[in-house]
DNA sequence: GCCATATGTGACCATATGGTCACATGTATG
DNA sequence: CATACATGTGACCATATGGTCACATATGGC
């Protein structure tokens, strides 16, 4: 149930969410959350903030809608970009928090490798 | 100072951290991510776990590697390779945390645009 | 209706990426 | 030392991705 998977729900206007970590991948679109975590932004206003063309944040736009990182209103002739906090929670709550859970240990025993060569037998003459 | 890299730290052992959410976007290295949370692990035991032959495997570890996400102990002839939590505690703490901060409030405002089907307008024939 | 504005679509290109393989290196052990 | 095992390297290929553009489609105001 908890998985949205291939098939499931097959509506129409959602055809499957794709994978957010491919979304989060590139630094634009981070940047685009950014600002889009500041307030909720027309693609005009957006594309006002990046160097390359309108046609380029409106793929990135686009692949952040696919992974419901982003939600569209269309009002009038304008599209307004929300932000949807939610599958980053969701990542944060079956990926992060996971690791978060056991790394203390781990860091620890993490600090002998990065310093030392931690050599388990004596080297023969 | 003659040219050297992109200035800071260009010593040769660390070419410079690679963006590890690149890393991250991959499933399969993400899969390598949580075998590595469990114990640390050889390449060859690595390999066993997915169907894509060992060099795609190696391919992936140096990604995680480049990105500083996993830490490689050579120990003999076999390579060990350990988790390395921090990149994905900085990436928690520079990132996901502010989104969570404003994140109640843009959910409540969501939800109306959520619901709304959106509905496109018939093409014309 | 007409036109300017704002956005959408498809084709197109260069490069990055995931994956394969043949072959090279290193190391434990008989 | 020889050989098998574990790993490393480079070339190579197919596809995905980021980016561009020309052109098409709404929408609001006149």
């Amino acid at each position: 149930m908890p998985e949205h998977g291939t098939g499931k729900n097959a509506r129409p206007g959602h055809p499957r969410p794709s994978d957010p970590w491919k979304a989060l991948a590139d630094p634009t679109r981070r940047s685009i959350l950014d600002l889009l975590r500041q307030r909720e932004r027309t693609t005009g206003d957006l594309c006002g903030h990046f160097d390359m063309t309108r046609f380029a944040v409106m793929k990135h736009l686009a692949v952040l809608v696919e992974a419901e990182l982003v939600v569209v209103e269309r009002r009038g002739r304008e599209r307004i970009n929300h932000l949807n906090p939610l599958p980053l929670q969701r990542i944060v709550q079956r990926w992060i928090r996971p690791f978060e859970a056991s790394s203390a240990d781990k860091l620890l025993r993490l600090e002998g490798h990065l310093s030392k060569p931690q050599i388990k037998k004596a080297k023969k003459p």
